[in-house]
DNA sequence: TTGCTTTGAGAACGTTCGTTCTCTATGGTT
DNA sequence: AACCATAGAGAACGAACGTTCTCAAAGCAA
């Protein structure tokens, strides 16, 4: 088979278990059979399960950026674009292999055994926020906001994972309409003005 | 040796290695070397390794609700009763052993494997959000405010994990006051009045 | 001292892990 | 047909795991 079909299956079978069930959890054996790769197949592709690991997290990270990307893309107003995050969120919780955020999980795994875990999290989590700083800096509102919309998303993420519901997304949302309503007040002028809470 | 105090040496270093390197990391022999008891003092007091990790979560969980609980009773009115929670997570996060929230850890180590681990974390973090929906009530603001200031802790802890900083303590706390100011006032009346931002 | 119980240190057991090796069968080339 | 490179299935290996067992030392009763 060609090599890139066999890493295909292979990161594709690796993804859907790591995530599913957790990466120590899952061996080779169990990924050779459910990727229908051989075990010789296996490592004549990757070097050790350590490197299908971290491939796997590159691409969720790929993957991760491009669906919210794609989703903010399609919201027009500045405002909805930052809101569009949630309902990004609100889809994937929704999903019923939602099982948390990947990099949160394999952070709490590995992070403290593994600095190249710990450092993928860590920059997949400076990408987002870096993300949702632009997209605060667009709206011209108080940069402060941008922090703040990353924990209600971080926060929305492992509330759901625990409770094993999706409403979060919802709460996130509503939290995050006040933030900004709030930032687009203090971000363009000194807050002198006194509007009405809802528009 | 009493068993009262084998236990209490047991859980007291499987707690420390459990939360600085994982479960699954920390093998019996080394929880033996830590904790000086040897593997038949070990096994005389605990039936397995998963009874261990279920007391440690349960010290965990206890230790959790006094710490924040104590914090936010040395706070006089509600809403400083509500910002307390974040002060207790700065404080928690400058700690330099932290690393994240135990149960968003064991949950995405073990969450999907182990059922009692999964419910521990649940049952946690439902505690927690019951919590806050009663200082929330307290305060006499709109309930939303609850799940939305549970998604900001909670956002707050993982993101100070993986970031390795503490900053977004004082990020939460900030939109906490948002939304308290917001809630405070669809809370009480139908927000008729029209107040200025800040305080 | 003698015998009995308890205990700690660590060897041992069975399993599982990641990784490598063996062997066989297959498919293509001449 | 003869040859050879390849690749799959799974045995094999060393290490580590959770758990149990052995055995010698130590404490205590008589």
């Amino acid at each position: 088979m060609m090599d890139e079909r066999v890493r295909e299956r292979v990161l594709n079978a690796a993804d859907r278990l790591y995530y599913g069930r957790g990466i120590q959890s899952v061996g080779m054996d169990e990924l050779r059979r459910a990727s229908g790769v051989s075990l010789k197949g296996l490592y004549g592709v990757f070097p050790s399960k350590a490197a299908i690991v971290l491939e796997v997290l590159d691409r969720r990270h790929a993957l991760w950026n491009t669906g919210v990307t794609d989703r903010v893309a399609r919201a027009e107003t500045p405002r909805a674009k930052l809101l569009a995050i949630y309902d990004y969120l609100s889809d994937w919780f929704s999903d019923d292999t939602f099982r948390g955020c990947g990099f949160i999980n394999a952070f709490a795994e590995l992070g403290s055994i593994s600095p190249e875990v710990a450092e993928r999290a860590r920059e997949h989590k400076a990408g987002f926020q870096s993300f949702v700083a632009g997209l605060v800096a667009d709206a011209g509102a108080d940069p402060d906001l941008a922090p703040q919309l990353s924990i209600l998303a971080e926060g929305a993420q492992t509330t759901a994972a625990i409770a094993g519901t999706g409403e979060a997304a919802v709460h996130a949302r509503h939290a995050a309409e006040i933030l900004i309503d709030a930032a687009m007040l203090s971000g363009a002028t000194s807050a002198s003005e006194c509007p009405s809470a809802k528009a």
